[in-house]
DNA sequence: CCTTGACTTCAAGTCGACTTGAGCCTGTAG
DNA sequence: CTACAGGCTCAAGTCGACTTGAAGTCAAGG
């Protein structure tokens, strides 16, 4: 059969069919030609579908996504707008790394010690100390502390 | 004052005072004292939602969240479930970070190299070249496909 | 005294990202 | 021929994570 169904496409994507005709429906996937009204793909939508899923995971929604891809169109001025966004998009995912760097951490350490949940944790990976949910270790608190202030309005 | 009001905590948080009165109503949140009626925190709050923010991002969902935090309670096997959960976690934020890795030089290649959007970029990328959206490298396609399957009935 | 601002509760609304359902068409297998 | 597995459209429903609105309490200040 020359190119992929609806069907084969969600099933490589582990996707629901449904929600490739909601991204095409956003514009998010392009419109696939059709044979007989049927959807027929070629196999680079995958790879679209997996960056898609990936960057979703990262934070972008869908509308950035959309941006991301075709910003070509418009009046803008070609790759200049990109160019922002994929740059503002980058400084995120490194933010979003350093604190996942942060996370494990804090995760590898809470399953090392003896930590009966993260309430313990927390503090106990604050105080940087590697043993049981002691009285407390002393006072370098407050250390990832780095979100956009953002939130206007 | 004795202890930070919520509209404080919202502030210091970068949240609106609704955001951590429905954290406490779900239970992410522990319910605070009150005084005269109104909630009154200690500082200790502030990492907790920082957590909850990183986590967040991350791809938790407040439940989960919730589950980290106070597994303790019920007649579970103590820190066993957190482990489990924990754990789990763990190899999720792992792959998370590979993956951000993997956007993270595809953002920067994309931003190095001449293509005018993502469409050209990510074949660009895939195909490891350095260059403008030339014709096409050829074939070595396909590479981070690597997501969790998942997603049953 | 009365307004203002910050707080309270509770119900309902919103937004993003899909899913589900109804009603229809179509190609293939028994 | 009929059944059944897909596919199609379009509208409506769902879920998580909040926000907003209505209606009320309370303390400080002009």
């Amino acid at each position: 059969m020359d190119g992929l169904s609806i069907g084969q496409v969600a099933r490589q994507a582990g996707l629901r069919p449904s929600a490739i005709r909601y991204y095409e429906s956003i514009a998010v996937l392009p419109s696939p030609r059709r044979v007989d009204g049927q959807r027929r793909y070629d196999r680079t939508v995958l790879d679209r579908l997996a960056f898609i899923q990936i960057a979703q995971r990262l934070g972008f929604t869908l509308t950035e996504i959309q941006l991301l891809f075709h910003n070509r169109e418009e009046d803008a001025p070609l790759s200049e707008r990109w160019r922002g966004l994929a740059s503002r998009k980058l400084a995120e995912v490194e933010t979003l790394i350093d604190q996942a760097l942060g996370v494990r951490r804090m995760l590898t350490r809470g399953l090392r010690c003896g930590c009966a949940d993260l309430l313990g944790c927390i503090d106990c990976v604050i105080a940087n100390c590697d043993s049981p949910p002691g009285p407390t270790a002393p006072g370098h608190r407050a250390k990832m502390r780095g979100k956009t202030p953002a939130s206007g309005t």
